[in-house]
Parts: C-alpha cells; structure tokens; sequence
DNA sequence: AGCACGCCGACT
DNA sequence: GTCGGCGTGCTC
C-alpha cells in the first residue's frame, strides 16, 4: 500500500468501480500517488486494488480534489494502481448525463458510465500464481479441476496471487517497409545464388521513396528479415481505421431544392432562439415528403456554424441506402455507429468522433452517448421506433437522452415520423414541441399509393394458407410486367416451431415455459430466453410418429409456398436466419435493386427505408398477427408497420398498388392505415388510452419480479405491491401482480406489477425501496428489475 | 462478484 | 486434535 507523510496535503479521487452491484454502487476514494497527480483528470479510467483481496478491477474517476488527512484516513485508502488513459474517455458532459440517468433507469452508475464507452476499453482480468521456484500459471487458463488445487494451495502458502487487469483497447496497424538509404542499398551486393534476394533488391530499387505495403508481399518474411537485418530497409508502422472503406467507394452529392412546406420547416428548426425557449421539434411527415432532406439542410446549417451533429436512426434501417446518403452529402466528417460494426470498428469510430474529426454521427441507439461537442442538432427518425428503448438495463430510452443533451449544448432536438408516436404527438399538441408538418410528396409525380383490404376470411383458398387469389393473381400481374414485388410477412407473434401433426405435440424449452424456435442454418432448436440448443427430434418424442413438421421460419415456409404456386420465379428472402451474416442484408437488397429476383420477401426490416423505383406492388400477408398481442400498443404497432410498408410501393413514377391481408378488416388500425389517416388514428387511439389510464395519458413503471420458487415469486410480488400501494396516492393505479406473459425462463417464475400514474412525487423513493428488499438475506435469491416506460410487454 | 473470516463435521 | 465445507459480510 502506498503510504504518504503525514499532515501533507493530498489528492483523492473519487472512483466508480467496475463492480454492478448494489453495495458498490458509489464512489469509493482513492489516493492518487505523487507520480501519477499530474497524469489523472476526471474521466479516465484506473486500475484500482479493491476488496480484501485487493484484485484489480477497472474505475472510472468521478471527481479529484486536494484534501488534508488526518493519520486514520490516510490508513483507510488504498492508491490507484494504473492509469490507463492519456486524455478522460469521459467528458463533463457525459459525467453528467451518467447522474442524470442514474436515478431514472433504476440500474447501476458504472453501467450508466459504460453505455457510453466502446467495449474495447472494458478491461479483461485475470491472476497469476507462482510457486517458490518462481514458475508461473495464469488463473483463465487452468481447468476446472486445477483452479479449485490451486486456491488451496494458495491458501497453505504454496503460491502466491498477483492480479492482473488489462484494458482491451487495440488498434489496427499497417506496416510499410520504407528504404532509409538508396545508395546502400544499391551498392549491397547480394550473393551470387541468392536469386530471391537480387529480385527482391532490385524491386526495393525501383519502389525506392514509397512506402511498401507489407500486406501482399511478393516476397517472404525470411527475404524481409534479411533486409532487415542488413539495415538497408525500415519498417514503419500506421495505425490505420478499420472502417475506412466505405468511404470511397460514395459519390459526392448535392443539395436538393427544397419545396415550400420543406423549406418552412428548415427555416423553423434553424431559426435563431434563446436557449432557453428551445423545444423540441416534432417533424410530422409522410413517406416520401423529404424527410430526410430537411435534416441534411439543417445538418449542413449547423456544420456551417461550425457546430456538429447527431442522427439517429433505428437499427434496423441503418442500411447502407441510409448511410451512403450522408456520406455523399458529408464525406468523411461522418462517423457510423451501429451493432453491425466489430468491437475494433466501433473503437476507431469512437476514436474519429472523440478526436473531433467527425463532425455528423450517424448512428442507432447507443450512438446517442457519442462523444460529440459542441452539438448544433440533433435528429431522432423514425422516433416512434420502440427500439430507441434498451430493453435491458440501463433501460434508457434515446430521446430521453437527447433531451437532456439538447439543454446541455443549446442545441435544437428534432423527432421525425410519419407517423408519431403518441406520447409525441401528445407533448405536440400540448404545445411542449413544436409540431411541423410535410403533407406533399416531395417529388410531385410520385402517387400516393392505392392501398386494398383482402378479407381472408371470404377468400378461404384451399390452395394456400397465406395467399389470396387477389394478392397471387397481382403479384403475377406485376411480374408479368418486369415490375417488382415486396412481400411482407408480420412476424410478431409468429415464431417457428416444431409440431407432431399426429398429436400436437410442440417441443418445448426444458428451463422455460416457451416452444423452442427453429434455426434451419444450424439445424437446431434454441430458446430465445435462455439459450439452451438441442437437435431436431426426427420422430414425436411424445407419440414417436414420423410425421414431425417444421419450417425454418414463417417466411421460408411462405417462400416454399408461393414457389409452388408461381413457376419460373425468384425470389430473395430477408429476415434473421438470411442476414445473419456480415453485410448480408446489403448484398439481398443490392441483389433485388439490380432486378435479379422479381419478389422480395421479408419481416418488419423490409419496411424501413427502402426505395425501389421498380417495386409497385407491396403485399401484407398477415397484417393482423401483431394486432391482439396482449400489449396496449399493439394497435399503434400494427398501424405504424403498415403505414411504412404501404410507402414502400411507388416511389417513382410508376402507381404503386398496396394489398393487405387480414382476418380484421373492420380493426380500426387496419381500416385507417388503407385510408392512410394518421389523424384519425391518433384520435381513435387517444380516446381508448384515455379510457384505460394508458399512456400518454398516464405515465408507466413495470416491476418485475423473479424467483426459483413459483410461491415465493408470488409472495414477495404481493409484498412488493404492498409496499406501493403504502408509498403511492391513491389516484396511482397498481396492477397485479400477475404472472408474466412467459412465465418461466432460466429456470425462474416471472410476476410483474404494472403503476400507472399521473404525479408521483414519492415514486422514486418508493421504487428505490422496493430495490433494497433485495439486500435483506431472505430475499437473496430474488430478483426484481424495474423498468420506466416500458416498451414491449411480452 | 470475489474474497476472507468463521464456525461446525469427518478424518490423519 | 485439524482440514476444509460453505454461510455471512465487506469492499475506499
């Protein structure tokens, strides 16, 4: 331990470790030793002892001051063991909105912190033991067996622990073999036999003053070993980005000329404002109105200004068609951020925002926390997306983020939708956002689309399950034209299984309460909840009858299907088991773009953001799937989904016919997407939340709560429901406990509460109670996660 | 989490 | 008598 002279004067840091539990959920001090004092800002990450053990783990440095000790205190702190950043990965800002989230998501400080970090600067532990003899064996690479040998022999003194951590952080590197001195090179003489080593000579000799990518040689590393050796050539190292390539390969484009809806928009979101009267924006647009020009004309404002910006979009559109356009307009300022990218990808994007080079992040979710400065805008598409919630802790939701970051910078926030959510529309209409409207399309040729309601319940086709005469009949009409057709199959509520057709039988997850889901490209069935993975059973294993049936996924079976129907006809298929793969999803659609396949067929991702000229037939083969989920916004969901889709068929010049197959043709949803009325949607969907106290009317907390044993679970979920109703009004609405919609996984039985509730001013307290239950040791194997505003109830 | 401390059962 | 099982409690 490091131990300074006493009555000095010394600085303490205060350091959040990389430990997410409750009893650590605080700043812990530190030393910071003398060597060090002039290194460490707040923001950076450490290397900390923590523990009895004092094993290394990662820290995150909240605040540094210079504090007199007195002898006990002095005694009481540890020091910080390593810095590992040269500059705080972390700004003010981000500290900031760390606290800021901190109490709205009910999780831990340090995984608030780590949202906003690339992984690649998590640190990877380990310990070393060593005997007398001074050998050495490292703890991650033991068996099983050796580790529990070991930890006895350390307790009897045979060996000795140190602990080791290490930041993953790494960065891709070129080399270059560069020639320091021509003439020495010219005149070294090169062995008589040695006709590699003359060859490769007189290549350096002809490449001299470049810089030789190592990468391809035609030459050996032996033949560069001996250059080497010889002192005749260097090797330089690059450190190079890893997401470099996209770049080039983007034609430059220009601003469009904007119409007048579109430029009455820009010129309110650029409009100059106190900062103190900003609001968001609630940008209400419909397909093809030109969105997205609007936003790189304000993008292109604030860059002028020399400030920056933010976009998101959800992940599912954050397709290569969305990206090229901001690369066109923005070149390299653009940094991408999206799960596709590796950990070393995501890093070097991290690195070209922090560093300033990137001015505009385009990016989903997490991108949200972007390093960015001196923000002008920042842009949610899409916002109605449930998406821009993290459906596992920290549970944040984007747009909450982005309000907070706009008031941080000054800078103007902008929600587009076509179709609003309707907590947004509501905050519009209350005049807490400002709601802009784009009515036109913006190419004035282009037609709306003429959408069609199929009623499958009169067209019961013995042929097929999921095509109607009208739809199989267009999409013949269509092909026969050399147009193109998107299918689009609602996959919500619609998982693949496999079933006995002798007796029903469905084989089920053995740890949760769930049917396992096909994986046709392993050939496997795994549980979506808990990840366990077994074979494909060739007989029932409840009757032992051969006639066991499966399909890889909803659309697979349909793509077999309407091969059977349609001779001589390609078609791509687009869902999870296709576009597994790096890029995949680009390759289907550049595929389908160059017309080498007449139907493209596809769930939810085929709706988002897609613009082919030639499609001018969109199918919905099962509209209604999503639509009696047990969840309130199912209704909102179903018309959402089918609004978008609709806007993918006539994007050009060509009419585009949309048709939607649905056993609900009287839904409201389904009648007011045909009609494409979003107002009157809103209205109908308000009047119902306002009649079950459901958002926006109220506002929602779901409490859910775990436990090995059903009775317990069901016990302490009656408590914790207790405990509510005695912190909460009255005039809050506490329902359940009830069983969750899967009520078993890992395992564990699920119960939830759901509050429903207008002003609540002991709501936090109440909530961070019902969080400390699980710190009493009766309820130590009880686990309960509190989620605000929760998106997806099933 | 992960590590140490501490209090009870089956062994040299 | 002690070795080692895991219940309990703490981490600057």
């Amino acid at each position: 331990m490091f131990i300074p002279s006493i009555g000095e004067k010394m600085e303490v840091a205060q350091i959040i470790v990389d430990v997410p539990l409750m009893q650590t959920d605080k700043p812990f001090s530190y030393i910071i030793p003398e060597e060090l004092a002039a290194l460490i800002e707040v923001g950076m990450r450490v290397h900390v002892p923590f523990g009895s053990g004092n094993r290394l783990v990662q820290g995150i440095i909240v605040g540094k001051e210079e504090e007199n000790l007195n002898l006990y205190e002095i005694s009481n702190l540890k020091a910080i063991n390593e810095v590992l950043d040269s500059t705080s990965v972390l700004t003010e800002e981000q500290l900031w909105l760390a606290d800021e989230m901190r109490h709205r998501v009910f999780s831990y400080k340090i995984s608030c912190l780590k949202a906003m970090l690339p992984s690649l600067l998590n640190s990877n532990y380990d310990k070393v033991y060593r005997d007398e003899a001074g050998k050495s064996w490292y703890h991650s690479q033991l068996t099983d067996e050796e580790k529990i040998d070991f930890s006895k022999r350390v307790r009897s003194d045979q060996l000795t622990v140190t602990y080791l951590a290490k930041s993953k952080e790494n960065r891709k590197i070129e080399k270059y073999i560069v020639i320091p001195d021509h003439k020495k090179l010219a005149l070294f003489e090169v062995e008589k036999r040695a006709k590699k080593r003359a060859e490769f000579k007189s290549f350096l000799l002809r490449h001299f003053g470049e810089k030789i990518p190592i990468k391809n040689l035609a030459f050996s590393s032996a033949q560069v070993k001996f250059f080497l050796a010889q002192d005749l050539i260097k090797i330089e190292e690059v450190v190079v980005s890893r997401t470099q390539a996209v770049f080039e390969a983007v034609e430059s484009d220009e601003p469009k000329a904007l119409n007048r809806e579109q430029s009455s928009a820009f010129e309110k979101i650029v409009r100059e404002q106190n900062p103190e009267d900003l609001k968001p924006f609630l940008l209400e647009g419909i397909t093809g109105s030109g969105k997205t020009e609007v936003y790189l004309q304000v993008i292109s404002h604030f860059l002028e200004q020399g400030k920056t910006a933010l976009m998101l979009v959800p992940e599912i559109s954050l397709t290569p068609q969305i990206t090229h356009r901001f690369i066109a307009r923005f070149g390299d300022k653009v940094a991408i951020m999206h799960s596709g990218l590796s950990d070393g990808e995501k890093y070097d994007e991290w690195l070209k925002i922090k560093s300033g080079q990137a001015k505009v992040v385009v990016g989903a979710r997490s991108a949200i926390f972007s390093p960015v400065e001196n923000l002008g805008v920042i842009i949610i598409d899409e916002e109605h997306e449930s998406s821009y919630k993290q459906d596992s802790s920290p549970r944040y939701h984007a747009r909450d983020i982005a309000i907070l970051r706009a008031k941080w910078h000054g800078a103007r926030l902008v929600l587009g939708s076509a179709t609003p959510s309707l907590e947004s529309r509501a905050r519009a209409m209350k005049g807490n956002y400002e709601l802009l409207r784009l009515t036109k399309r913006a190419n004035e040729k282009a037609f709306l689309p003429d959408v069609q309601i199929v009623d499958m319940r009169s067209q019961i086709n013995d042929r097929s399950a999921n095509f109607s005469n009208v739809l199989l009949e267009k999409v013949k009409e269509k092909i026969s034209k050399n147009e193109q057709v998107i299918l689009m199959l609602n996959r919500r509520g619609y998982s693949s299984f496999v079933m006995c057709r002798d007796c029903g039988f469905v084989v089920e997850c053995p740890n949760c309460d769930i049917s396992l889901t096909l994986h046709m490209d392993t050939r496997t069935l795994n549980c979506h909840y808990c990840g366990h993975v077994q074979g494909i059973p060739q007989t029932c294993p409840n009757c032992q009858s051969k006639k066991i049936r499966y399909y890889g996924s909803g659309t697979q079976k349909v793509q077999e299907e309407l091969e059977g129907l349609l001779t001589d006809v390609n078609i791509l298929r687009m869902d999870v088991d296709t576009t597994k793969t790096k890029n995949a999803h680009e390759k289907i659609l550049n595929k389908f773009g160059r017309g080498e396949a007449q139907i493209l067929l596809g769930t939810q991702m085929i709706a988002k953001g897609l613009d082919f000229p030639n499609v001018t037939l969109v199918g919905v083969i099962n509209a209604d799937t999503g639509l009696n989920l047990p969840d309130f916004r199912a209704s909102e969901r179903s018309f959402q989904l089918l609004m978008q889709v609709a806007g993918r068929a006539g994007r050009a010049d060509k009419k585009g016919e949309v048709l939607i197959q649905t056993f609900n043709p009287e839904h409201y949803a389904i009648k007011l997407a045909k009609e494409q009325d979003y107002e009157k949607f809103y209205e109908t969907e308000m009047r119902f939340r306002r009649s079950l106290s459901y958002p926006p009317y109220y506002y929602t907390v779901q409490v859910m709560l775990s436990h090995k044993v059903e009775e317990v679970a069901i016990q302490k979920a009656y408590e914790v429901a207790d405990l509510l109703r005695h912190y909460l009004s009255p005039q809050a609405k506490i329902l359940g406990p009830t069983a969750r919609p899967i009520a078993r996984t890992h395992n564990l039985y699920h119960y939830q509460i759901l509050i429903k509730y207008r002003f609540e001013n002991l709501l936090e307290e109440a909530l961070n109670g019902v969080l400390e239950l699980t710190q009493r040791r009766e309820n130590k194997d009880l686990r309960i996660l509190i989620d605000s505003e929760p998106q997806n109830f099933i």
